[in-house]
DNA sequence: TATGATTTGTTATGTTATAACATTCACTAT
DNA sequence: ATAGTGAATGTTATAACATAACAAATCATA
């Protein structure tokens, strides 16, 4: 369990708020929030961190669903692509999204000392990376920023 | 082959420089551009895009050398370590680095038309990612900026 | 030339992810 | 109500990516 980000916020009531806006998201959308596509993203949002398919299966043969990769890799490209969870492509592991606002690019600050991750999210409009991709006409249409190194409470207990 | 590379500068001169100057920095540091280490970055020079451990592993195979995945593995981290190799974290591959400058991060266009990948730096000091890390107080060690999308060519032929 | 450090060889295994096809489920148009 | 359709899930198998651990060879130098 992360004690850091439970201090820093009440952790049950951004877990059922981000729980309900994927409901009414995917109902607005008339897509289907599955047992096992829902039990997939409750996981990680208790978790709060980064889990690997293999924890998220893990914990779906716990809960009592069929656990073969495919019903992980399943249900965790759905919470992708509707932008409820984003892959840490450095950790090859998957993270529950705090703030699925779609005008916004996620970025991950993942702590190499107490391995806590940390999502920001930053205007397009003023990123180098964007601006240098618009100017060369490139379209992007999927942007992966991840940095690694050390938070700053990290830092300070050095 | 990648033709779009090769018509738009001289690939053999190209490949000699950075050849080149993956055997000054070595010697300068003290470090040793073995046979594998060597033939790894020749292979990826040559291609001139993004390859995975085992077709790196395949060349040496064909090259004479051994060909467990230890060994494409070992050559691959010490050229990503000396710089002069960058993975691609969404394609689990490996490409090498026509501008191994220190002072700037690498970012990568990766076309899902072409397969092409362009690789160009950014001035981290303007770079809304690295500028909020910083206000964070999270120090950076390590960036992932990869952008997939359509090159400005591939857009032009749709 | 002995010694220690680096590199390479080798075996085995761990980890991450998808292909392919069968089955079940949910919706809807008749 | 029910046949047809598309979506979702179940299941088996395997592909693709990566490292642990230890032995052997090589190299630098004291």
């Amino acid at each position: 369990m992360n004690l850091k980000k439970n201090s820093l916020h009440d952790h049950n009531s951004c877990r059922q708020k981000v729980m309900g806006a994927a409901k009414a998201y995917c109902e607005q959308k008339r897509l289907k929030l599955t047992p096992v596509r829902e039990a997939v993203l409750n996981m990680l949002l208790n978790e709060h961190q980064a889990l690997g398919a293999y924890e998220i299966l893990e914990g779906l043969r716990v809960a009592g669903f069929s656990a073969q990769p495919p019903v992980a890799y399943r249900a965790l490209n759905f919470l992708r692509d509707i932008g409820f969870v984003h892959k840490i492509e450095q950790l090859n592991s998957y993270i529950a999204c705090y703030h699925p606002d779609m005008s916004h690019s996620p970025v991950f600050l993942i702590c190499q000392s107490c391995n806590d991750i940390t999502e920001k999210s930053i205007d397009r409009h003023k990123d180098e990376f964007s601006i240098m991709a618009d100017e060369t006409g490139f379209q992007i249409t999927n942007l992966v920023l991840e940095a690694k190194g050390t938070c700053q409470a990290c830092l300070a207990n050095l």
